[in-house]
Parts: structure tokens; sequence; C-alpha cells
DNA sequence: TTTTGAGTTGTTCGA
DNA sequence: GTCGAACAACTCAAA
């Protein structure tokens, strides 16, 4: 039998992969992990303790045979496909722009010794599928998810009930990080499916209506697994199915799913969006900078603003490595709103710190809160901390999980600490801004970057 | 080509 | 406390 690399990238899985299945029919199979140490390095604790979670699972569901080497796919994939003599490299396709490029680089470095093959890709539908009746794609959320929906989605691929594993030299797997108790998501595909099944036996249903809330455990977390592939959005659109499960919940979620597509979809069509503005509309627009902003950023990142969701959620982010998404739109509004930042530095910062840090998504749902995106939110828009405090964290537990200082705070005052005793809580910081005097400053900034 | 209806996620103010 | 209006037009999608 000849040899086949499989070279797992966001595809990190056994079950539902139509890409190992066509290695599998190709020869006996090489499971490869490239490990780009500039990315590894740059990475927080949390994604390093998830994704090196996942290879070692991923080391065992092969027998021990997953192949780790460390450097730039261009140089490392055709390296190894001529060390084993393969013919055939597969992947599952990757469609932002930095995994195009380097498949085109490790394609281009193949030459003619190996064929790179691409199989499916990590969404429900495939970015660049879904366009309007005229071949144009879509700007427009709701009518997207229609088409979306009437186009349907592959049924899930069978698990292979057992694989040939070819042999390699590998460096050794990755250490995951000592994360000091921190409760995580669990990595791996056989976690993902664990939590995956909870979500659609016990809260999917209710879904619709507990998702906004960040002091309990209403959501599915999948992002994270959804992001490095230990399951694929098919999979779970097909459980849902199946599970007969209908309402408002179900609908609410396969719109999240659906959205998830719409970005990939409108990334692929639009590769510069990543970092420029999807509309260019908002482009003159002023931004605070120079040491009080920087100051401002590294209070915003540290969760030291005084304003309680915002902190705790800053914390949540940098300890967990996740946020809920919630807490991203109003963290989000905060660093754009009212401390006037342009929207790509914080953009950056998340996808530093978020173990599902995915750039369409990433990226497009900060375009939306600073209104320079697809279906952008309206400018004046500005999220009131204290408000979305209450609403969405009404006993103020999300809080006093994640700000230590206030926790001699009781129930939704929590939200208010200035209002309580006659000082702020030891260690806790006063607001270093007046959200109704920065909300008013931004609304006009907005005014003139308009009015240009 | 023209027209029409619609568009994720909010806040504030005044009655 | 609750409710509706104002915030602002504009672009997109589809008939």
């Amino acid at each position: 039998m000849p040899t086949a690399i499989h070279w797992f990238r966001r595809d990190l899985r056994l079950g539902d992969n139509p890409a190992l299945l066509a290695a599998r029919e190709a020869g006996d199979v090489l499971p490869v992990f490239v490990l780009d140490p500039a990315i590894w390095e740059k990475s927080g604790d949390p994604r390093k303790h998830f994704l090196a979670g996942c290879l070692a699972e991923l080391h065992e569901a092969t027998d021990g045979r997953l192949v780790v080497r460390r450097g730039r796919p261009a140089d490392v994939v055709p390296a190894l496909a001529r060390e084993v003599g393969a013919d055939t490299v597969h992947v599952a396709g990757d469609t932002g722009p930095y995994g195009r490029q380097r498949d085109a680089a490790v394609e281009k470095a193949l030459g003619d010794d190996a064929e790179l093959v691409r199989t499916g890709s990590p969404y429900a539908v495939a970015p660049g599928t879904i366009t309007k009746d005229d071949g144009t794609p879509f700007k427009v959320f709701t009518p997207f998810s229609r088409r979306w929906r009437d186009h349907g989605w592959h049924e899930p691929a069978a698990r292979p009930r057992s694989v040939s594993w070819a042999r390699a030299d590998s460096e050794d797997l990755p250490e995951a990080p000592d994360l000091g108790g921190t409760e995580v998501l669990e990595p791996g595909e056989a976690a993902a499916r664990t939590r995956w099944k909870a979500f659609l036996d016990d809260r999917i249903e209710g879904y619709d209506d507990e998702r906004n809330r960040p002091d309990l455990d209403t959501t599915s977390r999948m992002s994270a697994h959804l992001h490095f592939g230990t399951v694929h959005p098919r999979t779970l659109l097909a459980d849902i199915a199946g599970s007969g499960k209908s309402g408002k919940g179900v609908e609410t979620y396969t719109t999240e799913l659906c959205w998830r597509d719409f970005y990939a979809d409108v990334l692929w069509h639009r590769p510069e969006t990543a970092r420029e503005y999807f509309n260019d509309e908002l482009r003159g627009m002023t931004y605070s900078t120079g040491k009080q902003a920087d100051e401002d950023f590294e209070a915003w990142a540290a969760g030291r603003t005084g304003f309680p969701v915002v902190d705790a959620a800053m914390r949540q982010l940098l300890a967990e490595g996740w946020m809920h998404n919630r807490m991203r739109m109003i963290t989000a509004s905060f660093l754009v709103k009212d401390l006037h930042q342009e929207w790509t530095r914080g953009a950056r910062y998340f996808m530093q710190h978020l173990v599902d840090g995915d750039l369409a998504s990433n990226n497009h749902g900060w375009q939306w809160v600073a209104g320079t995106g697809t279906d952008a939110a309206p400018y004046f828009r500005v999220f009131n901390p204290v408000t979305q405090g209450q609403k969405f964290d009404p006993d103020g537990d999300y809080v006093r999980r994640h700000v230590p200082e206030l926790r001699g705070i009781e129930g939704k005052k929590v939200h208010e600490p200035w209002t309580v005793g006659d000082a702020l809580p030891e260690g806790y910081p006063e607001r270093i801004v007046d959200h109704k005097h920065e909300r008013e400053v931004a609304l006009d900034r907005y005014a003139k970057a308009r009015g240009r």
C-alpha cells in the first residue's frame, strides 16, 4: 500500500472527517500535525492547554502514531512527504486568508512529489457556495440564512472502524501548561461529544431564553471545539435533526451555526476584511491614541476599568481563554465607544487570548460593534455596561466569580460598587471614564466621521 | 428598472 | 414602573 499523509489542522478528530476517509482510501495513513513555533509561542496558556490536550487525545486515537513536527508547513510537509514517500497529502480545506496562502505555498513546495488533496471544509456549507441568484455574495445575514437553510448540508461521514496507520519519527508532543486549577473547557473529540450531548439533551430548548446569561452554564461551549475541529458543525446539525426537537431554542442555536458560516463566507469573498473595514464609510473616524489611550487599553485588557461586568469578562478571558458572547459585545463596545479605540486593536487582543479565536467570526463581530461591518450595529447603539450587567447578570454572580475584590457586595448591587458604603472595596479601581460623557463623545465622533 | 420591505444582540427620555 | 418614540438614514435583496 502507498503511504498517504493526513495533515491535521483544524480537524482534530477521527469521526465525521471526510478528508481522513479520503486519505484512508489512498493508502496507509500517516497522521501528522505541524506545530508552527511562531504561532505556538504567541498563544496564551489556555489555548496551549486546549491544543496540547487535543493532540494528546489524537495520539492515543491513532495508536500512538501521531507525528508532530515543528516548523513552517511549507518546509515540514514536503520534507516529510519525501521522507516517507507519500504520493498524497490529504487536508480539510482551509478557506481563511492565511490558510489559503499557506496551503498554496505547501502545494508549490510539494511540486511533483506529492499532491495536496483538499476534501471538505470546517463549515456546514463551504464558503462561496451560498450566493444570490445573480451569483454575487450576500452582505446581509438574514437572506443568507434563508438560502443557507434551503441549501441544507451533507450527512456526517462515518467514523472509520479501523485505519492502517503508517509510521514515522515524531518530535515530542507539546506539553500542556499548568493552568493552576482554573476550570476550562475540556479538550478533545470525546469531550466535545460529551459536552454536546448534555447541551442537546438538557439545554438547547431553553437556549433562546437563557443564552444571554453569563452567570449560568447555558451555552453549548462548542466554539473552541468547532474551531479546532474536534467536532464538525455538520455533526451538530444532524444530531439536532435526529433529536426530533424543535422550537425557538433549536432555531436560535441553528442560527448561531449559520452566523459562523456567514462570516466565513464574507471573509472568503473579501479576505482583506480580516484587517480592513468591510464598509468604508467610517474610514475617516478619529481614535484616541497616545499614552492615555495605551493606559486605558491596558486597564481594559487587565480587567481594571472600574466597571464590574467589563472587568469580570476581561479577567475571565485572561484566565480561561473564553468569554461569553454577550460579554464580548459589552467589552468590545466599551473599548470602541467608551475608550474610543479602533476595533482592530481589540480584535487582535481577543485573537491572542481566545481559545476559540476564529478570524472571521472574531473580526467581523468586532466590525459589527464598531459599525464598520456587515449588518453593522447602528452607530448610536452604545452599550451601557451597568445596565447590561444588571440585565444579564441579574444576581451579580458572574461578577463575583471573576472579581474577588467585589465578593463582599451582595446581589445586583455589585454592578454599582460606588453606591455601596463610603469607599470602593480595597483594591478595586475607580471607573476610568464617565460612561455618560464618553457616550456623547462617541456619538459626536461618529456623526463627524459620517458627515465627511 | 423600479419599488418595496427589511435589517442579531440598545439606550434614553418623556409621557 | 412601563411604554413608545427618537436616535438616521441607507443599503441590500427580491419581487
